[in-house]
DNA sequence: TATTCACTTCAGGTATTTCTAATGTAATGC
DNA sequence: GCATTACATTAGAAATACCTGAAGTGAATA
């Protein structure tokens, strides 16, 4: 369609974002015939829109008939664009919904793992109310080590995070929001459980293997060079290598309070040996929006109570 | 959401696209009048069409009357994230015509600055060569330091760009374009310049006020311990230092060479005082589209036409 | 007070979209 | 060959969108 002035030739999908949509939804149905109740219009109407469709953008987009219906490659890549597109369309329904103060939407909240067992945090609490406070908000939680998270913020992937901050965030816009400390463990076949924390110096320390987080600062712990050997991107992995006697690693208390408890662990040393994560609340770069701030809220009020 | 059959409400923008291209031309124009001619409709159209949206919208967008035109706190939001909206279609452009094998659409590079004096990568002539390939793209060029690259490569501010790499690019996908050396240099006015080499001391060196450039690595350079006292995110700053006399500091020597020519500049020890950057041409997660793939190749045929 | 400016509202026509019903075509299975 | 399935094409009706000219409002200005 070509108009005559000011608008300038309408981008593809200005009128065509229905055509998309019957689209994509015949996608879904794997077939014409099978999309008309579902899109609630006649097979001869979707042949139609097919149709124009396919002249609007030049391309063919499916192979159809009595011998089946598949997408051509372009149909795939063209598929793929527009659900691109559509979710650029629901963020702005949410940005609208924001602006109207309404809270809707996606959000998409990203942790580290072992958060759960963190009675100082209490995250469950936090989405309890956040869930009540919103409850139009479909709630998307991704647990990921620390990189991807930062990563996922500064890619749009989440648009609040709950990370352990060891550098300024470059880029991201951040509260502090509790901190974590983490001691040293060995597990019950190690060779170091039995003895007292007195007969246990420095060099005995840095001979063991050490199951460190992928996410760790490379250089020295406690004034500790300790033998990397094993790594993992989780807690429940550094648990798993700490099980197994065969390592020595930090964990969190909290993490590891149930196993120390029933002599499975033991921390080494806690007076000297440990230390403390700082864990933020970090906001994607201009996506601070009213839904990511009132779970980014609920959180902090969560570590402030159970902080006093 | 009450759904009488298939596409679900419409989402806003379904249907409102062209309302929101008119809103965005009577903000550009500030006016309903001033937009008559632009958008090639009377001003009681675009009245009716303002209402209409503003009623889709259940908000005010602006105020409007003999008074003056002017956004509401709500308008100015709404226009904001219109603004990404309008990208994201336009975007799903660039991919279908990607798709058609078209190359449109805009295409925004970022690199470094001082990649013109670059003899050895011939920026100019790979642009000038895109340009003739794909004369419909638009290049969008952004000279910003590297880290500002990396994360505008993240944020998809950029689809491609050229920067120094030090540590693997984390989830970007690149490729090695060409090394860059950097010599140590003082300016004419510099107690070191009449000096010869073999006169000159490392100590001499880390006695020097040193200026260094944000994205250098903090530790020690060719073994030398030098003395931050100044640090700029261009080269233009770092030749300005250097010119003032005060300072010692690096620069690639095809950045160099002119005033290095005049005498206003010289190289101290350049056989044993340098390092390289290794550039690489490294893409938008996901954004691989064949235009950015052209740009990359012009440039690294560039890179290995000069390398050779 | 009268005038102008910037927008609003309304009535009514034109154009476009959208749908349905009817019919056509091509591949498949018996 | 015949029925069936899945889609294409067509024509025409109904609904909707779109636009304009004319008349109206209210604030600023002379």
């Amino acid at each position: 369609m070509q108009q005559k002035s000011g608008l300038g030739r309408p981008s593809f999908t200005d009128i065509d974002l229905k055509l998309l949509r019957i689209f994509a939804e015949i996608v879904r149905c794997n077939g014409f015939s099978a999309a008309q109740i579902s899109l609630g219009m006649s097979q001869a109407t979707i042949s139609q829109q097919m149709r124009h469709l396919e002249e609007r953008l030049g391309l063919r987009l499916c192979e159809r008939g009595r011998a089946g219906f598949y997408l051509t490659e372009q149909g795939r890549q063209v598929h793929g664009a527009m659900l691109d597109l559509f979710g650029a369309i629901e963020s702005f329904g949410t940005a609208i919904g924001d602006v109207r103060g309404e809270l809707t939407g996606r959000l998409n909240f990203g942790t580290v793992d072992a958060m759960v067992t963190n009675r100082a945090l209490g995250l469950d609490r936090a989405i309890g109310a956040f869930h009540q406070s919103a409850p139009k908000v479909s709630l998307d939680i991704d647990i990921a080590p620390p990189q991807a998270l930062a990563q996922g913020l500064l890619t749009r992937r989440y648009e609040v995070a709950l990370l352990p901050v060891r550098d300024a965030l470059p880029g991201l816009d951040s509260r502090r929001a509790f901190s974590e400390r983490q001691f040293l463990y060995c597990g019950q076949k190690h060779p170091l459980f039995g003895r007292p924390d007195g007969g246990i110096t420095d060099a005995d320390l840095a001979r063991q293997a050490f199951a460190g987080r992928t996410y760790m600062p490379d250089e020295r712990i406690c004034g500790i060079d300790f033998q990397w050997s094993a790594q993992t991107a989780h807690m429940e992995g550094t648990l798993t290598l700490l099980l197994s006697g065969a390592f020595i690693g930090f964990l969190p208390d909290h993490f590891a309070a149930i196993p120390a408890r029933e002599g499975q662990l033991r921390a080494i040393a806690p007076e000297r040996l440990y230390f403390d994560d700082i864990f933020h609340i970090a906001f994607s770069p201009g996506r601070r929006n009213r839904t990511a701030l009132l779970l980014a809220d609920l959180i902090a009020r969560e570590c402030d109570m159970a902080g006093a």
